[in-house]
RNA sequence: UGGGGUGUGGUGUAAUUGGCAACACGACAGUUUCUGGUUCUGUUAUUAGGGGUUCGAUUCCCUUCACCCCAGCCA
């Protein structure tokens, strides 16, 4: 539960597996988590999701929960993704020193690697393979097929270990040969048929730089990596599900070598986060970025926690959403608006309510006064800053005789159920006055038509402040920007990056679903003159619009966060 | 094709030992409102299909079907 919101937080089958455990007395009530990122990529909404199940499940049962990089693989790793996660993290709200301690690396476990590797050489459980590997994939054998024993299965431990060390020791070239654990090759369980533990790569690693020439593969490094840290409850996505009774044995072995206490870490796997009209394949999100059709991982059309911090979704938001969705085994897909909906909530009660016509039309007050000098007055009036928070105050606005407002916000030739501003009608401009549309000013269009270019109103000057004295009601009230007074900004506008609730599912390329026109940028927009105020990064809304994030770096750059619910909008649609 | 996993509304998640299918998002209809926002109310399912046990089945049994994962020297 969170004071935002109070939807209900979900059930969670880890969490009642952690019970369980504690009454049974397993692992004498400890609990362990860990988040295990490859330094590799950015962290996304999909890892938001992992991220709150480890650290939350550990902070409910007073355990610890780690950040450990499982930086196993030189070719595709690298320290600038380690900064970034470690930022992504804290960001979220998981932060070095408070929610755990140093991070930790299954690089600085090499060497122990390493170790018990040779003792499973010395034990008859783990061979030198030098066939090519396209040889070994095609002998594991098929689903249903057996599998066929390598020629190098049954080499003299000695010259198993004589071959390891020099594969350590760089006599070899990359891919010329493999440690291989001895299992079975008839196992109906692919992973068991004899998995690859070691592999030789000649690239350098970003932390343990030339030191070695031999890297462990996730089986062999993760389970021990996790007995190591103490883990107690190693919590991953469902994939992984067939990689448990690998997980189950290489800690059995090196248990019963006496290497490994006999309570051995337990591996859980859990639906991983689908949402709609999302993607969050971390190559595929690679591809985007470097292919330029986003401006980087950090776009606001990203799903990367970097990418939703600058579109304005607060932390709180993400998290809320992760706890409500709950854990389960069940492949599933979120809709995109529940995310929405949880942003919604907790900006509509945090955003300063401000003013800004994003496509403006000028609109001349007819009857305006002018002062002393002729010039047209300006009247400040009083806007409230969140009406869903009384504390935020006020402010004053400048309005005079010129002002902008939405171009959809007039219609010479209003369609039914038009509340808006229209020929002969009286709307109200909030906080101002009550204007009414008396005439407007065209122009040819070129094409044919006409455009909108002026509107003509005339206002009532016992409706200041936006009340009439007489009582009477309008159907809308609008939003404004003083047309003397308005500073610019360019705001940019999104639609789902991919427009395919499944993208890729009608062609197999997800490619194919990206939306091309999914960022909309206008430019010479007008705010109200607060909004020069408005620090980086912070989110708004705009009255009406939606909730805005003024960009982190560029001033006077703002990104829609989310659209506000638009009832008209949906009277649009259903007439087609 | 062998093995493993999962099926509850449009969507996601619930439902003590078998006992009125609940909550949320969305949609729709109202209500409230100086935001077509917000608020509040109502409507929106016989639990993949078929059998069986039972007074009673989302829950237990049998069976059929659908979907997901596994044959990287990625994680």
């Amino acid at each position: 539960m969170s004071d935002a919101d109070d939807r209900p937080t979900a059930a969670n089958f880890v969490r009642d597996l952690v019970h369980a455990d504690n009454e049974q007395g397993t692992f004498a009530g400890r609990v362990q988590t860990r988040f295990p990122p490859e330094p590799n990529g950015y962290l996304h909404i999909g890892h938001a999701k992992a991220i709150t199940v480890d650290f939350e499940l550990a902070k409910e049962f007073n355990g610890v929960c780690n950040l450990r990089f499982d930086d196993t693989n030189p070719d595709t790793e690298d320290a600038s993704y380690v900064d970034a996660i470690i930022e992504d993290l804290a960001w979220l709200g998981y932060r070095q020193g408070e929610d755990y301690a140093e991070p930790l690396y299954a690089s600085d476990y090499f060497e122990q690697l390493y170790l018990w590797a040779e003792l499973l050489i010395e034990q008859g459980k783990a061979y030198v393979d030098e066939q090519p590997s396209d040889l070994i994939s095609e002998q594991r054998g098929g689903y249903g097929n057996p599998g066929i024993e390598s020629p190098h299965r049954d080499r003299p431990v000695a010259e198993n270990l004589d071959l390891f060390r020099r594969m350590r020791a760089g006599e070899f070239d990359d891919n010329s040969m493999v440690l291989r654990a001895k299992i079975d090759m008839q196992h109906e369980n692919m992973q068991m048929r004899d998995p690859i533990m070691y592999r030789i790569r000649a690239g350098r690693h970003h932390r343990t730089g030339d030191a070695w020439k031999i890297y462990p593969t996730y089986d062999w490094a993760h389970g021990q990596s996790d007995a190591i840290e103490g883990v107690t409850h190693s919590l991953c996505t469902l994939e992984f599900d067939s990689h448990r009774d690998l997980y189950d044995w290489y800690l059995t072995q090196l248990a019963d070598a006496g290497e490994l206490p006999h309570e051995q870490p337990r591996q859980t796997e859990f639906a991983r986060l689908a949402l709609t009209h999302t993607m969050t394949s971390k190559r595929k999100l690679l591809q985007l970025v470097e292919e330029g059709k986003v401006d980087g991982w950090d776009d606001a059309r990203m799903p990367t926690l970097s990418g939703l911090r600058r579109r304005g979704y607060p932390a709180e938001s993400i998290r809320e959403f992760c706890a409500f969705i709950g854990v389960s085994r069940t492949n599933s897909r979120n809709e995109i608006e529940l995310l929405e909906s949880f942003v919604r909530t907790r900006l509509n009660k945090l955003a300063l309510r401000r003013m800004a016509v994003l496509r403006p039309l000028e609109v001349v007050v007819t009857n305006w006064p002018t002062d002393e000098a002729g010039e047209p007055e300006v009247h400040q009036v009083e806007l409230v800053n969140n009406p869903e928070n009384e504390a935020d105050g006020t402010r004053m606005a400048p309005f005079s005789g010129r002002f902008w407002i939405e171009q959809d916000d007039f219609r010479a030739d209003p369609p039914p159920k038009y509340f808006r501003l229209t020929p002969g009608r009286e709307v109200r401009l909030r906080g101002a006055y009550f204007v009414t549309c008396t005439g407007f000013e065209t122009e040819d269009d070129g094409n044919g038509g006409e455009t909108v270019t002026r509107v003509l109103v005339t206002y009532d000057p016992e409706t200041r402040g936006g009340n009439a004295p007489d009582g009477r009601k309008v159907k809308s009230t609008m939003h404004w920007v003083s047309a003397a007074h308005a500073v610019e900004a360019d705001v940019a506008l999104y639609e789902r990056l991919f427009d395919a609730e499944v993208p890729g599912e009608a062609t197999g390329d997800v490619f194919d679903d990206l939306d091309a026109h999914s960022r909309e940028l206008l430019t010479g927009c007008k705010l109200e003159p607060e909004l020069a105020d408005t620090p980086l990064g912070a989110v708004v809304q705009f009255e009406r619009l939606g909730y805005f994030a003024h960009d982190p770096d560029q001033p006077m750059l703002f990104h829609r966060t989310v659209g506000l619910r638009d009832e008209w909008a949906n009277i649009q649609k259903r007439k087609g």
